[in-house]
DNA sequence: TGTATGACCCTGA
DNA sequence: CTCAGGGCCATAC
């Protein structure tokens, strides 16, 4: 059976509006999963393609890209990201305005 | 049953 | 900027 926790995080980030990022750390607080970041990037992991999540809006404190440079996942939401009008320098977003630490849900440019 | 490992985060030095 | 340390917890072995 499939844990209520997971349901509650597809649901966050299915949330998450085109052009819009969030953080592992933001769509567990939205989730009412406070603190558990790591579980975040697990349900994303497990998720099943069929519900086509739009991981690529999730990124790690601070807007970096949660994968290694270099690595495929990395260039692959690179790519996602910058088709949206996000852009992505030194594997951070670009944003022009300061993040809201409370919804940790940005609107670069 | 225990240990190790993550698509993580935060604070402090 | 880096590094260490603590928190978190599902999975894998």
């Amino acid at each position: 059976m499939r844990t209520e926790a997971l349901e509650l995080i597809w649901r966050t980030v299915v949330a998450i509006p085109r052009g819009q990022i969030a953080t592992y750390g933001g769509v567990a607080r939205r989730a009412g999963l406070p603190g558990r970041a790591r579980m975040v990037g697990h349900a994303l992991k497990v998720a099943p393609a069929t519900l086509e999540l739009p991981w690529h809006r999730v990124l790690g404190a601070g807007g970096r890209i949660a994968f290694a440079q270099g690595s495929r996942q990395f260039a692959e939401q690179r790519r996602r990201l910058r088709a949206e009008g996000v852009e992505i320098v030194r594997g951070r977003v670009v944003r022009s305005v300061e993040p809201d630490l409370d919804e940790l849900l940005w609107k670069p440019k």
